[in-house]
DNA sequence: CGTACTATTGATAGATATCAACGCTGGTGG
DNA sequence: CCACCAGCGTTGATATCTATCAATAGTACG
Protein backbone atom coordinates (compact mmCIF):
# COMPACT_ATOMS: atom_id res chain seq x y z
CA UNK A 1 0.00 0.00 0.00
CA UNK A 2 2.97 2.20 -0.20
CA UNK A 3 3.61 3.44 -4.00
CA UNK A 4 6.47 5.28 -3.27
CA UNK A 5 8.44 2.13 -2.13
CA UNK A 6 7.42 0.38 -5.12
CA UNK A 7 8.23 2.62 -7.30
CA UNK A 8 11.65 3.24 -5.88
CA UNK A 9 12.35 -0.57 -5.66
CA UNK A 10 11.77 -0.87 -8.71
CA UNK A 11 14.99 0.91 -9.20
CA UNK A 12 16.99 -1.31 -6.70
CA UNK A 13 15.80 -3.27 -3.56
CA UNK A 14 16.11 -1.01 -0.53
CA UNK A 15 17.37 -2.00 3.43
CA UNK A 16 14.86 -2.43 5.31
CA UNK A 17 15.41 0.36 7.63
CA UNK A 18 14.78 2.52 4.47
CA UNK A 19 11.32 1.07 3.84
CA UNK A 20 10.05 2.06 7.43
CA UNK A 21 11.37 5.53 6.56
CA UNK A 22 9.42 5.53 3.55
CA UNK A 23 6.22 3.90 5.18
CA UNK A 24 6.54 6.56 7.83
CA UNK A 25 6.20 9.09 5.60
CA UNK A 26 2.56 8.31 4.05
CA UNK A 27 0.74 7.64 7.18
CA UNK A 28 -1.75 10.74 7.13
CA UNK A 29 -2.85 11.51 3.33
CA UNK A 30 -5.12 14.66 2.86
CA UNK A 31 -7.84 13.62 0.84
CA UNK A 32 -8.44 16.27 -2.38
CA UNK A 33 -11.07 16.70 -4.61
CA UNK A 34 -11.09 16.45 -8.36
CA UNK A 35 -9.59 19.40 -10.54
CA UNK A 36 -8.09 21.37 -7.35
CA UNK A 37 -5.04 23.02 -7.75
CA UNK A 38 -2.33 21.67 -5.64
CA UNK A 39 0.36 24.58 -6.69
CA UNK A 40 -0.09 27.25 -9.10
CA UNK A 41 2.29 28.95 -11.53
CA UNK A 42 4.09 31.61 -9.71
CA UNK A 43 3.97 30.39 -6.03
CA UNK A 44 7.10 29.71 -3.90
CA UNK A 45 6.92 26.12 -3.30
CA UNK A 46 7.61 24.81 -0.06
CA UNK A 47 6.72 21.55 0.64
CA UNK A 48 7.66 18.36 -1.89
CA UNK A 49 3.68 16.62 -2.53
CA UNK A 50 3.68 13.37 -2.93
CA UNK A 51 1.00 11.39 -4.90
CA UNK A 52 -0.64 8.07 -3.36
CA UNK A 53 -3.67 7.36 -4.84
CA UNK A 54 -5.54 9.28 -7.80
CA UNK A 55 -3.98 11.12 -10.93
CA UNK A 56 -2.69 14.75 -10.94
CA UNK A 57 -0.94 16.46 -13.89
CA UNK A 58 1.34 19.65 -14.76
CA UNK A 59 0.21 21.96 -16.93
CA UNK A 60 0.52 25.55 -17.98
CA UNK A 61 -2.49 27.95 -19.75
CA UNK A 62 -1.62 29.84 -22.63
CA UNK A 63 -2.90 33.77 -23.08
CA UNK A 64 -5.41 32.56 -25.44
CA UNK A 65 -7.00 30.10 -23.16
CA UNK A 66 -5.93 27.00 -23.88
CA UNK A 67 -3.99 24.31 -21.11
CA UNK A 68 -1.11 21.92 -21.82
CA UNK A 69 -1.00 19.27 -19.52
CA UNK A 70 2.54 18.15 -19.50
CA UNK A 71 2.76 15.55 -17.09
CA UNK A 72 0.57 12.67 -15.37
CA UNK A 73 1.21 12.30 -11.82
CA UNK A 74 0.38 8.64 -10.54
CA UNK A 75 0.73 7.08 -7.28
CA UNK A 76 4.12 7.27 -6.29
CA UNK A 77 4.97 10.41 -7.84
CA UNK A 78 6.72 13.51 -6.39
CA UNK A 79 5.31 17.10 -7.43
CA UNK A 80 8.19 19.97 -6.43
CA UNK A 81 11.45 18.24 -6.02
CA UNK A 82 13.39 21.35 -6.56
CA UNK A 83 11.97 23.33 -3.84
CA UNK A 84 15.10 23.73 -2.43
CA UNK A 85 16.61 25.43 -5.63
CA UNK A 86 13.94 27.43 -7.44
CA UNK A 87 11.89 30.58 -6.34
CA UNK A 88 9.34 29.93 -8.24
CA UNK A 89 6.99 27.51 -9.89
CA UNK A 90 6.53 27.84 -13.51
CA UNK A 91 3.71 25.68 -14.13
CA UNK A 92 0.87 24.72 -11.92
CA UNK A 93 -0.27 21.51 -10.55
CA UNK A 94 -3.59 20.20 -10.29
CA UNK A 95 -5.26 16.96 -9.14
CA UNK A 96 -7.53 15.20 -12.13
CA UNK A 97 -9.64 12.69 -10.26
CA UNK A 98 -9.93 12.67 -6.78
CA UNK A 99 -6.65 12.24 -4.71
CA UNK A 100 -4.69 11.30 -1.66
CA UNK A 101 -1.97 13.40 -1.21
CA UNK A 102 0.79 13.72 1.55
CA UNK A 103 3.33 16.61 1.89
CA UNK A 104 6.50 16.28 2.96
CA UNK A 105 8.76 18.94 4.50
CA UNK A 106 12.39 19.96 3.93
CA UNK A 107 13.69 17.93 6.83
CA UNK A 108 12.30 15.05 5.91
CA UNK A 109 13.38 15.34 2.67
CA UNK A 110 17.00 16.10 4.00
CA UNK A 111 16.43 12.71 6.14
CA UNK A 112 15.68 10.79 3.39
CA UNK A 113 18.39 11.82 1.42
CA UNK A 114 21.27 10.97 4.05
CA UNK A 115 20.12 7.50 3.06
CA UNK A 116 22.73 6.40 0.14
CA UNK A 117 20.05 3.72 -1.68
CA UNK A 118 17.03 6.04 -0.93
CA UNK A 119 18.93 9.01 -2.77
CA UNK A 120 20.30 7.15 -5.87
CA UNK A 121 16.71 5.97 -6.28
CA UNK A 122 15.42 9.28 -5.89
CA UNK A 123 17.48 10.71 -8.51
CA UNK A 124 16.54 7.77 -10.65
CA UNK A 125 12.84 8.86 -10.32
CA UNK A 126 13.91 12.07 -11.20
CA UNK A 127 16.25 11.36 -14.25
CA UNK A 128 13.18 8.89 -15.37
CA UNK A 129 10.60 11.81 -15.18
CA UNK A 130 12.96 13.79 -17.50
CA UNK A 131 13.32 11.32 -19.76
CA UNK A 132 9.43 10.61 -19.76
CA UNK A 133 8.88 14.43 -21.04
CA UNK A 134 11.66 14.09 -23.55
CA UNK A 135 9.74 11.24 -24.75
CA UNK A 136 6.25 13.36 -24.68
CA UNK A 137 8.04 15.57 -27.01
CA UNK A 138 8.34 13.38 -29.29
CA UNK A 139 5.12 11.37 -29.14
CA UNK A 140 3.63 14.87 -29.69
CA UNK A 141 6.11 16.10 -31.60
CA UNK A 142 6.06 13.41 -34.91
CA UNK A 143 3.25 10.62 -34.09
CA UNK A 144 0.19 10.80 -35.50
CA UNK A 145 -3.01 11.03 -33.35
CA UNK A 146 -3.87 7.62 -33.30
CA UNK A 147 -0.07 6.28 -32.31
CA UNK A 148 0.41 9.16 -29.92
CA UNK A 149 -2.91 8.16 -28.13
CA UNK A 150 -1.67 4.72 -28.31
CA UNK A 151 1.81 5.14 -26.85
CA UNK A 152 0.25 7.27 -23.84
CA UNK A 153 -2.32 3.98 -22.62
CA UNK A 154 1.20 1.86 -23.01
CA UNK A 155 3.18 4.23 -21.29
CA UNK A 156 0.56 4.41 -17.76
CA UNK A 157 0.63 0.67 -18.32
CA UNK A 158 3.82 0.45 -16.92
CA UNK A 159 4.00 3.05 -14.55
CA UNK A 160 0.93 1.97 -13.12
CA UNK A 161 1.85 -1.53 -13.07
CA UNK A 162 5.03 -0.79 -11.00
CA UNK A 163 2.99 0.15 -8.47
CA UNK A 164 0.71 -2.18 -8.77
CA UNK A 165 -2.38 -0.68 -10.19
CA UNK A 166 -3.31 -2.81 -13.16
CA UNK A 167 -4.70 -5.64 -13.41
CA UNK A 168 -3.32 -7.84 -16.82
CA UNK A 169 -3.72 -5.14 -19.16
CA UNK A 170 -6.65 -3.01 -17.60
CA UNK A 171 -6.10 -0.07 -15.44
CA UNK A 172 -8.29 2.53 -13.75
CA UNK A 173 -7.35 5.90 -15.82
CA UNK A 174 -9.87 8.47 -14.30
CA UNK A 175 -9.50 11.74 -16.93
CA UNK A 176 -11.81 12.83 -19.62
CA UNK A 177 -11.31 12.76 -23.25
CA UNK A 178 -11.29 16.19 -23.12
CA UNK A 179 -8.06 15.99 -21.08
CA UNK A 180 -6.68 13.76 -22.68
CA UNK A 181 -6.64 16.40 -26.14
CA UNK A 182 -5.10 19.07 -23.72
CA UNK A 183 -2.84 15.98 -22.68
CA UNK A 184 -1.55 15.27 -26.49
CA UNK A 185 -2.53 18.78 -27.98
CA UNK A 186 -5.91 17.50 -30.23
CA UNK A 187 -8.80 18.91 -29.67
CA UNK A 188 -11.70 16.46 -27.46
CA UNK A 189 -13.53 15.82 -30.57
CA UNK A 190 -10.50 14.29 -32.64
CA UNK A 191 -9.31 12.23 -29.08
CA UNK A 192 -12.69 10.65 -29.38
CA UNK A 193 -12.74 9.63 -33.42
CA UNK A 194 -9.05 8.16 -32.50
CA UNK A 195 -10.46 5.79 -29.01
CA UNK A 196 -13.23 4.58 -31.22
CA UNK A 197 -10.96 3.62 -33.97
CA UNK A 198 -8.38 2.35 -31.54
CA UNK A 199 -11.46 0.34 -30.54
CA UNK A 200 -12.53 -0.54 -33.85
CA UNK A 201 -9.36 -2.23 -34.53
CA UNK A 202 -9.70 -4.33 -31.20
CA UNK A 203 -6.71 -2.52 -29.74
CA UNK A 204 -8.55 -1.26 -26.48
CA UNK A 205 -12.62 -1.05 -24.39
CA UNK A 206 -13.30 0.68 -21.98
CA UNK A 207 -15.50 -1.07 -18.96
CA UNK A 208 -16.52 2.36 -17.49
CA UNK A 209 -13.49 4.32 -16.70
CA UNK A 210 -11.34 1.05 -16.52
CA UNK A 211 -9.39 0.74 -20.05
CA UNK A 212 -9.26 -2.54 -21.07
CA UNK A 213 -6.16 -3.06 -23.63
CA UNK A 214 -6.86 -6.20 -25.36
CA UNK A 215 -3.14 -6.62 -27.14
CA UNK A 216 -0.65 -5.39 -25.42
CA UNK A 217 2.07 -6.52 -27.91
CA UNK A 218 0.18 -5.45 -30.93
CA UNK A 219 -0.58 -1.98 -28.79
CA UNK A 220 2.79 -1.44 -28.26
CA UNK A 221 4.13 -2.21 -31.69
CA UNK A 222 1.72 -0.30 -33.21
CA UNK A 223 2.42 3.06 -31.16
CA UNK A 224 5.96 2.66 -31.70
CA UNK A 225 6.46 2.30 -27.93
CA UNK A 226 10.23 1.55 -26.50
CA UNK A 227 10.28 1.32 -22.62
CA UNK A 228 13.82 2.22 -22.46
CA UNK A 229 12.88 5.50 -21.46
CA UNK A 230 11.56 4.38 -18.00
CA UNK A 231 14.76 2.40 -17.39
CA UNK A 232 13.42 -0.40 -15.83
CA UNK A 233 15.01 -3.25 -15.02
CA UNK A 234 14.91 -6.02 -17.51
CA UNK A 235 12.23 -8.72 -16.49
CA UNK A 236 12.02 -11.95 -17.56
CA UNK A 237 7.94 -12.41 -18.52
CA UNK A 238 6.96 -11.56 -14.52
CA UNK A 239 5.28 -8.55 -13.47
CA UNK A 240 6.62 -6.97 -10.40
CA UNK A 241 3.34 -7.87 -8.73
CA UNK A 242 2.98 -10.89 -9.56
CA UNK A 243 4.90 -12.22 -6.52
CA UNK B 1 35.68 32.88 -23.21
CA UNK B 2 34.07 30.63 -20.40
CA UNK B 3 30.23 30.04 -21.10
CA UNK B 4 29.69 27.63 -18.46
CA UNK B 5 31.08 30.48 -16.00
CA UNK B 6 28.81 33.02 -17.83
CA UNK B 7 26.23 30.56 -17.61
CA UNK B 8 26.66 29.33 -14.10
CA UNK B 9 27.18 32.74 -12.48
CA UNK B 10 23.56 34.00 -14.17
CA UNK B 11 22.10 32.10 -11.00
CA UNK B 12 24.43 33.57 -8.87
CA UNK B 13 28.37 35.00 -8.31
CA UNK B 14 30.92 32.57 -7.55
CA UNK B 15 33.95 32.69 -5.64
CA UNK B 16 37.45 33.23 -7.04
CA UNK B 17 38.22 30.01 -6.51
CA UNK B 18 35.49 28.00 -7.66
CA UNK B 19 35.71 30.37 -11.39
CA UNK B 20 40.03 29.15 -11.80
CA UNK B 21 38.24 25.59 -10.91
CA UNK B 22 35.68 26.22 -14.23
CA UNK B 23 38.21 27.63 -16.47
CA UNK B 24 40.62 24.76 -15.76
CA UNK B 25 38.18 22.65 -17.30
CA UNK B 26 37.76 24.02 -20.22
CA UNK B 27 41.13 23.95 -21.70
CA UNK B 28 41.98 21.44 -24.44
CA UNK B 29 38.73 21.49 -26.58
CA UNK B 30 38.38 18.75 -29.35
CA UNK B 31 36.67 20.00 -32.54
CA UNK B 32 33.66 18.21 -33.96
CA UNK B 33 32.25 18.77 -37.42
CA UNK B 34 28.66 19.47 -37.90
CA UNK B 35 26.42 16.38 -37.74
CA UNK B 36 28.24 14.33 -35.94
CA UNK B 37 26.78 11.62 -32.85
CA UNK B 38 28.56 12.48 -29.86
CA UNK B 39 26.68 9.96 -28.14
CA UNK B 40 24.12 7.41 -29.23
CA UNK B 41 20.77 6.09 -27.67
CA UNK B 42 21.71 2.77 -26.37
CA UNK B 43 25.41 3.77 -25.29
CA UNK B 44 26.29 3.75 -21.77
CA UNK B 45 27.65 6.92 -20.87
CA UNK B 46 30.51 7.39 -19.45
CA UNK B 47 31.92 11.41 -19.07
CA UNK B 48 29.75 14.28 -19.03
CA UNK B 49 30.32 16.57 -22.50
CA UNK B 50 30.30 19.96 -22.13
CA UNK B 51 29.62 22.39 -25.25
CA UNK B 52 31.98 25.50 -25.29
CA UNK B 53 31.31 26.83 -29.09
CA UNK B 54 28.21 25.52 -31.41
CA UNK B 55 25.08 23.72 -31.54
CA UNK B 56 24.13 20.48 -30.75
CA UNK B 57 21.27 18.66 -30.08
CA UNK B 58 19.49 15.79 -28.35
CA UNK B 59 17.31 13.97 -30.30
CA UNK B 60 15.51 10.21 -31.11
CA UNK B 61 14.54 8.81 -34.48
CA UNK B 62 11.24 6.86 -34.93
CA UNK B 63 10.73 3.52 -36.51
CA UNK B 64 9.45 5.46 -39.37
CA UNK B 65 12.80 6.83 -40.03
CA UNK B 66 11.40 10.96 -38.11
CA UNK B 67 13.57 12.47 -36.21
CA UNK B 68 12.39 14.55 -33.28
CA UNK B 69 15.05 17.09 -31.80
CA UNK B 70 14.25 17.30 -27.97
CA UNK B 71 16.67 20.23 -27.10
CA UNK B 72 19.34 22.37 -28.34
CA UNK B 73 22.66 22.69 -26.63
CA UNK B 74 24.15 25.80 -26.92
CA UNK B 75 28.45 27.02 -25.32
CA UNK B 76 27.61 26.45 -21.42
CA UNK B 77 25.04 23.42 -21.70
CA UNK B 78 25.94 19.82 -20.59
CA UNK B 79 25.11 16.75 -22.32
CA UNK B 80 25.05 14.06 -20.01
CA UNK B 81 25.02 14.69 -16.36
CA UNK B 82 22.86 11.97 -15.45
CA UNK B 83 26.12 9.57 -16.27
CA UNK B 84 26.35 7.99 -13.07
CA UNK B 85 22.57 6.78 -12.31
CA UNK B 86 21.21 5.51 -15.73
CA UNK B 87 22.94 2.92 -17.16
CA UNK B 88 21.97 3.23 -20.86
CA UNK B 89 21.56 6.60 -23.03
CA UNK B 90 17.31 6.82 -24.32
CA UNK B 91 18.38 9.03 -26.65
CA UNK B 92 21.18 10.47 -28.89
CA UNK B 93 23.22 14.02 -28.84
CA UNK B 94 24.44 15.53 -31.63
CA UNK B 95 26.44 18.34 -32.94
CA UNK B 96 24.44 20.57 -35.51
CA UNK B 97 27.21 23.04 -36.06
CA UNK B 98 30.76 22.59 -36.14
CA UNK B 99 31.91 22.55 -32.33
CA UNK B 100 34.38 22.63 -29.42
CA UNK B 101 33.60 20.18 -26.70
CA UNK B 102 35.14 19.11 -23.65
CA UNK B 103 34.86 16.15 -21.77
CA UNK B 104 34.77 16.07 -18.16
CA UNK B 105 35.22 12.47 -16.22
CA UNK B 106 33.98 11.95 -13.08
CA UNK B 107 36.75 12.49 -10.49
CA UNK B 108 36.08 15.85 -11.84
CA UNK B 109 32.70 16.22 -11.83
CA UNK B 110 32.72 15.33 -8.39
CA UNK B 111 35.36 17.69 -7.70
CA UNK B 112 32.95 20.19 -8.82
CA UNK B 113 30.24 19.33 -7.12
CA UNK B 114 32.29 19.54 -3.50
CA UNK B 115 32.00 23.41 -4.13
CA UNK B 116 28.73 24.18 -2.52
CA UNK B 117 28.37 27.29 -4.75
CA UNK B 118 29.10 25.06 -8.10
CA UNK B 119 26.97 22.44 -6.77
CA UNK B 120 23.52 24.45 -6.29
CA UNK B 121 24.53 26.27 -9.62
CA UNK B 122 24.56 23.25 -11.80
CA UNK B 123 21.18 22.33 -10.24
CA UNK B 124 19.82 25.08 -10.70
CA UNK B 125 20.97 24.26 -14.53
CA UNK B 126 20.03 21.39 -14.89
CA UNK B 127 16.53 22.40 -13.06
CA UNK B 128 16.20 25.20 -16.10
CA UNK B 129 16.86 22.40 -18.72
CA UNK B 130 13.62 20.81 -17.46
CA UNK B 131 11.64 23.74 -17.16
CA UNK B 132 12.85 24.00 -20.77
CA UNK B 133 11.66 21.14 -22.02
CA UNK B 134 8.57 21.45 -21.06
CA UNK B 135 8.20 25.02 -22.58
CA UNK B 136 8.96 23.24 -25.52
CA UNK B 137 5.88 20.50 -24.98
CA UNK B 138 4.06 23.66 -24.53
CA UNK B 139 5.09 24.97 -27.53
CA UNK B 140 4.54 21.79 -29.76
CA UNK B 141 1.53 21.03 -28.36
CA UNK B 142 -0.45 24.08 -27.93
CA UNK B 143 0.90 26.63 -30.14
CA UNK B 144 0.88 27.51 -33.79
CA UNK B 145 3.49 27.10 -36.12
CA UNK B 146 4.19 31.21 -36.38
CA UNK B 147 4.14 31.20 -32.92
CA UNK B 148 6.05 27.90 -32.34
CA UNK B 149 9.01 29.25 -34.43
CA UNK B 150 9.23 32.73 -32.70
CA UNK B 151 9.07 31.35 -29.10
CA UNK B 152 12.19 29.45 -30.25
CA UNK B 153 13.58 32.37 -31.39
CA UNK B 154 13.07 34.09 -28.39
CA UNK B 155 14.43 31.42 -26.34
CA UNK B 156 17.68 31.16 -27.92
CA UNK B 157 17.88 35.09 -27.99
CA UNK B 158 17.86 34.80 -24.10
CA UNK B 159 20.10 31.84 -23.72
CA UNK B 160 22.94 32.78 -25.86
CA UNK B 161 22.67 36.38 -24.15
CA UNK B 162 23.25 34.87 -21.15
CA UNK B 163 26.87 32.89 -22.22
CA UNK B 164 27.73 36.59 -24.13
CA UNK B 165 26.73 35.45 -27.56
CA UNK B 166 24.35 38.06 -28.99
CA UNK B 167 24.47 41.48 -29.88
CA UNK B 168 21.34 43.90 -29.64
CA UNK B 169 18.91 41.32 -31.12
CA UNK B 170 20.81 39.32 -33.39
CA UNK B 171 22.87 35.64 -33.02
CA UNK B 172 24.43 33.13 -34.90
CA UNK B 173 21.79 30.31 -35.69
CA UNK B 174 23.72 27.51 -37.26
CA UNK B 175 21.05 25.28 -38.20
CA UNK B 176 19.05 24.52 -41.06
CA UNK B 177 15.27 25.24 -41.81
CA UNK B 178 14.94 21.20 -42.01
CA UNK B 179 16.56 20.88 -38.53
CA UNK B 180 13.94 23.76 -37.42
CA UNK B 181 11.13 21.41 -38.39
CA UNK B 182 12.43 18.58 -37.06
CA UNK B 183 12.69 20.51 -33.60
CA UNK B 184 8.98 21.89 -34.53
CA UNK B 185 7.03 18.73 -35.76
CA UNK B 186 6.68 20.57 -39.14
CA UNK B 187 7.99 19.89 -42.51
CA UNK B 188 10.38 21.81 -43.63
CA UNK B 189 8.42 23.02 -46.46
CA UNK B 190 6.22 24.51 -43.96
CA UNK B 191 9.37 26.20 -41.83
CA UNK B 192 10.10 27.91 -44.98
CA UNK B 193 6.66 29.57 -45.33
CA UNK B 194 6.66 30.59 -41.69
CA UNK B 195 9.64 31.88 -41.67
CA UNK B 196 8.70 33.94 -44.71
CA UNK B 197 5.76 35.69 -42.95
CA UNK B 198 7.67 36.17 -40.00
CA UNK B 199 9.90 38.43 -42.44
CA UNK B 200 7.19 39.80 -44.09
CA UNK B 201 5.83 40.71 -41.02
CA UNK B 202 8.87 42.89 -39.74
CA UNK B 203 9.79 40.47 -37.13
CA UNK B 204 12.75 38.61 -38.56
CA UNK B 205 15.31 39.35 -41.19
CA UNK B 206 18.37 37.01 -41.90
CA UNK B 207 21.92 38.01 -42.76
CA UNK B 208 23.11 34.29 -43.99
CA UNK B 209 23.44 32.34 -41.42
CA UNK B 210 22.56 35.59 -38.68
CA UNK B 211 19.65 36.10 -37.34
CA UNK B 212 18.23 39.74 -36.82
CA UNK B 213 15.03 40.03 -34.62
CA UNK B 214 13.81 42.96 -35.56
CA UNK B 215 11.35 44.21 -33.37
CA UNK B 216 11.84 42.04 -29.90
CA UNK B 217 9.45 42.72 -27.39
CA UNK B 218 6.44 42.51 -30.65
CA UNK B 219 8.05 38.82 -31.19
CA UNK B 220 8.06 38.32 -27.62
CA UNK B 221 4.20 39.16 -27.43
CA UNK B 222 3.73 37.32 -30.65
CA UNK B 223 4.81 34.43 -29.67
CA UNK B 224 3.82 34.90 -25.79
CA UNK B 225 6.96 34.20 -24.70
CA UNK B 226 7.00 34.35 -20.92
CA UNK B 227 10.87 33.95 -19.89
CA UNK B 228 10.08 32.53 -16.08
CA UNK B 229 11.16 29.32 -16.73
CA UNK B 230 14.65 30.26 -17.80
CA UNK B 231 14.47 30.95 -14.03
CA UNK B 232 17.11 34.03 -14.81
CA UNK B 233 17.29 36.92 -11.77
CA UNK B 234 14.84 39.77 -12.87
CA UNK B 235 17.30 42.21 -14.31
CA UNK B 236 16.60 46.09 -15.01
CA UNK B 237 16.97 47.03 -18.82
CA UNK B 238 21.06 46.07 -18.66
CA UNK B 239 22.11 42.53 -20.13
CA UNK B 240 24.54 40.55 -18.90
CA UNK B 241 27.12 41.17 -21.18
CA UNK B 242 26.78 45.06 -21.36
CA UNK B 243 29.38 45.41 -18.93
C1' DC C 1 32.26 23.36 -63.64
C1' DG C 2 29.68 19.68 -61.71
C1' DT C 3 27.58 17.96 -57.35
C1' DA C 4 24.85 18.22 -53.42
C1' DC C 5 22.58 20.46 -50.18
C1' DT C 6 19.50 24.32 -49.00
C1' DA C 7 15.93 27.55 -49.88
C1' DT C 8 11.91 28.53 -52.44
C1' DT C 9 7.47 28.02 -55.02
C1' DG C 10 3.06 25.92 -56.64
C1' DA C 11 -0.46 22.39 -56.54
C1' DT C 12 -2.78 19.01 -54.05
C1' DA C 13 -3.90 15.79 -50.32
C1' DG C 14 -4.52 14.66 -45.64
C1' DA C 15 -4.99 15.53 -40.78
C1' DT C 16 -7.05 17.98 -37.32
C1' DA C 17 -9.90 21.93 -35.57
C1' DT C 18 -14.15 24.19 -35.18
C1' DC C 19 -19.02 24.66 -34.89
C1' DA C 20 -23.33 22.88 -33.79
C1' DA C 21 -26.41 19.65 -32.16
C1' DC C 22 -28.08 15.67 -29.36
C1' DG C 23 -28.39 11.90 -25.95
C1' DC C 24 -26.84 10.14 -21.71
C1' DT C 25 -25.71 10.23 -16.89
C1' DG C 26 -25.05 11.64 -12.36
C1' DG C 27 -25.93 14.98 -9.13
C1' DT C 28 -28.85 18.50 -6.90
C1' DG C 29 -32.60 21.13 -5.24
C1' DG C 30 -37.29 21.32 -4.51
C1' DC D 1 -38.96 11.09 -5.45
C1' DC D 2 -38.75 13.63 -9.49
C1' DA D 3 -37.37 17.37 -12.61
C1' DC D 4 -33.75 19.97 -13.96
C1' DC D 5 -28.97 20.98 -15.03
C1' DA D 6 -24.18 20.46 -16.21
C1' DG D 7 -20.67 17.80 -17.94
C1' DC D 8 -19.31 14.16 -20.94
C1' DG D 9 -19.34 11.40 -25.02
C1' DT D 10 -20.88 11.24 -29.66
C1' DT D 11 -21.99 12.59 -34.49
C1' DG D 12 -22.02 15.35 -38.88
C1' DA D 13 -20.60 19.22 -41.70
C1' DT D 14 -17.22 22.36 -42.75
C1' DA D 15 -12.96 25.12 -42.34
C1' DT D 16 -8.10 25.48 -41.47
C1' DC D 17 -3.64 24.03 -40.96
C1' DT D 18 0.08 21.39 -42.33
C1' DA D 19 2.16 17.61 -45.16
C1' DT D 20 3.46 15.79 -49.40
C1' DC D 21 5.00 15.85 -54.04
C1' DA D 22 7.41 17.96 -57.60
C1' DA D 23 10.06 21.30 -59.69
C1' DT D 24 13.32 25.26 -59.79
C1' DA D 25 16.93 28.26 -58.30
C1' DG D 26 20.65 29.68 -55.47
C1' DT D 27 25.04 28.48 -53.18
C1' DA D 28 29.05 26.32 -51.36
C1' DC D 29 32.55 23.29 -52.22
C1' DG D 30 35.81 20.19 -54.30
Amino acid sequence: MNPLLDKLEAFEPLPEADKRLLDSLVRSPQVIGPRLDLIHEGDAPTVVQLILVGFACRYKILPDGTRQIMAYLVPGDFCDLHVFILKEMDHSIATLSQCQVVQIHRPQILELMERPAIARAMWWAALVDEATLREWLVNIGARPAEQRIAHLLCELLLRLETVGLTQGGQYELPITQHEIGDTMGLSSVHVNRVLQRLRADGLITFKGSNLVILDIPRLKTFSGFNPNYLHLPKRNGTTPHSV
